[in-house]
DNA sequence: TTGAAAGCGCTAACAG
DNA sequence: CTGTTAGCGCTTTCAA
């Protein structure tokens, strides 16, 4: 039992060579029918798995990936994993998964296990864009990586959501409401999302012919700790904003607790948008407004990218963009109501 | 860059053999330092990094654990995989990941995966406790198989949450508040929290001298169509239940989707428990009374358990079980208000 | 069509 | 303290 079986015991219970026996398994044709069936029986008869790890010594593939995100249990990331998992292992890839925490030295680490264990590809996230380090390190590996919502200088395969268009809805769709103060939290400048959504956001100001307040953009970090202190130094300016866009994808209920804490109800003291779906906006009292993009459907381009990619194909797109739109719930009232 | 550099490499660069080098990169004593700092200068400039696959093959461990859930979007699954990651990879473990869609051809696959790769152990579900191929394919892995919610007959080590005394709480709260008809829709009894929600509210019935209606309890599938429509059923009924208990974890959003299209308002037309808690429970309108547990606590325990095993300490408990409390929220109301 | 043997990159046992 | 060498289990030439 312990240990396994091996192809040598397969081709010696079946009277064949080790080199015959590898043929059957690998599905040669050059192989007599009587003795490939022979060979089949024995290896069904006692349990053998050819052992991969062996396998991959010889190929130098390891037909493994490694997915790389800040933490899987976050429900964007892990309907990514889900999605990315589904294309990937039809294809007879393995994932390996971590969590990155978002930091660099991590980040690095997890690289270098990567590499360590010869994986064929990568599928991250990176915790700054301009990190020259993790530039570098990522320069370095010998496969395919693919960027997951990053938009580095530096020329790479990436996925992106189209972050700024859809604040940029969500931000003329509260103009439109009659509001001027408008508050943003969301990630910092060097990680795309948060550079995007500033993006998005001066730019509906702009057009609209409103002036940026800066005190009203705190684009510091997705760690939930930090967006609850943005968001009551937002709260406790002199001249509080009427209505606020949760930038970061799953700060919605960090949020509402606050607010609720304070007594501040939605939306009658303050209109409210969050920047990513889910069960809480959906179907919660009030049901608020969001911008409405899937990682899940980048889990499926992901897949597709990385195998073409590995199979020598030129990436046709090296940049694939996929919409953010804004859907409006009753999180966000007429200012001054 | 492609290929990537191997010990001969490093050796040849250091002007040493190859057993020095791989001594140096194993940390062994037996060095001279002047040596070590000169292999481990090389090591770097280079950017050597040990292939793992090779090393894997002389050892016979591959520091590698599968962990093969139904689906790893499910938040609950996403924590417990986040947990179980944290405090592997901590001690030189990666993880592969896979979802077996509770499909048994796909979960006897995944399996054979594991064993191809020379796992060095398995955290699973199962889709059926009682499917004879599937429990026979378990008894011959040849590494540590650790069950998570799930209580087959046969020997095995198992992590599980105390969903019977959960549910039982649950329905002696509802029975305390004059409901008598109360709908419960979970898994089936192939199925460990299929069968302890059951057992939990029959007995909780039993204690308070009422008689169970059988067509009262839907324990057919954790999927959601079908609860769609075993909730559907169930309001339908002549008799229909003044209260809800829905077992399944990830239910919520469609019940109350459901329960919103066909106008009913909780709690006034209806009492609700949920299975799990979530943001939506926690934080939506009405809170929803929930079951609370931690698949993320369960995390930890099957990572302290499988590294146990993996060290050959015999096993303490094979059979961990984790709490499941009542908390009691907006969505019960008394029987007839 | 089959068998024998080299070698993938590494570790560990054995000499020196 | 260091070098040499035998495999780990498999695939794949190269001969037969």
């Amino acid at each position: 039992m312990a240990g396994g079986k091996k192809i040598r015991d397969v081709a010696l219970a079946a009277g064949v060579s080790i080199g015959t026996a590898s043929r059957v398994l690998n599905g040669h044709t050059n192989v007599a029918p009587e003795i490939r069936d022979r060979v089949l029986a024995i290896v069904n008869s006692i349990g053998y798995r050819p052992n991969i790890i062996a396998r991959s010594m010889r190929s130098g593939r390891t037909k493994t990936i490694a997915v790389l995100v800040r933490d899987m249990s976050i429900p964007l990331f892990a309907e990514f994993l889900s999605a990315l998992e589904g294309s990937l292992s039809a294809q007879g890839y393995s994932i390996f998964v971590a969590a990155t925490h978002d930091d660099p030295e991590l980040e690095l680490k997890l690289l270098d296990t990567a590499q360590e264990r010869r994986v064929d590809g990568v599928i991250m996230t990176t915790a700054n864009e301009h990190d020259t380090a993790l530039t570098k390190r990522r320069a370095a590996m010998d496969v395919p990586v693919i960027l997951l919502d990053r938009d580095p200088p530096e020329d790479s395969l990436r996925l992106l959501v189209d972050h700024s268009s859809g604040i940029k809805l969500a931000t003329e769709s509260l103009i439109s409401l009659g509001h001027k103060d408008i508050g943003l939290i969301t990630g910092n400048e060097h990680v795309y999302p948060g550079r995007a959504r500033v993006e998005g956001y001066c730019l509906a100001l702009a057009e609209a012919g409103l002036s940026v307040r800066p005190e009203l953009i705190h684009a510091h970090s997705f760690d939930a700790a930090h967006a609850q202190a943005s968001l009551v130094s937002l709260l406790e300016l002199q001249n509080r904003p009427s209505a606020l866009i949760i930038g970061s994808s799953s700060l919605l209920p960090a949020v509402l607790r606050t607010l609720a804490r304070l007594g501040l109800k939605v939306p009658s003291d303050i209109s409210l948008v969050a920047g990513s779906d889910s069960d809480l906006a959906e179907l919660g009292n009030p049901q608020i407004s969001v911008l409405q993009w899937s990682y899940r459907d980048l889990g499926t381009v992901a897949a597709t990218l990385l195998l073409a990619a590995l199979n020598g194909e030129p990436a046709a797109l090296s940049r694939h963009v996929s919409p953010s739109t804004y859907i409006p719930r009753s999180s966000c009232a007429p200012f001054g109501t």
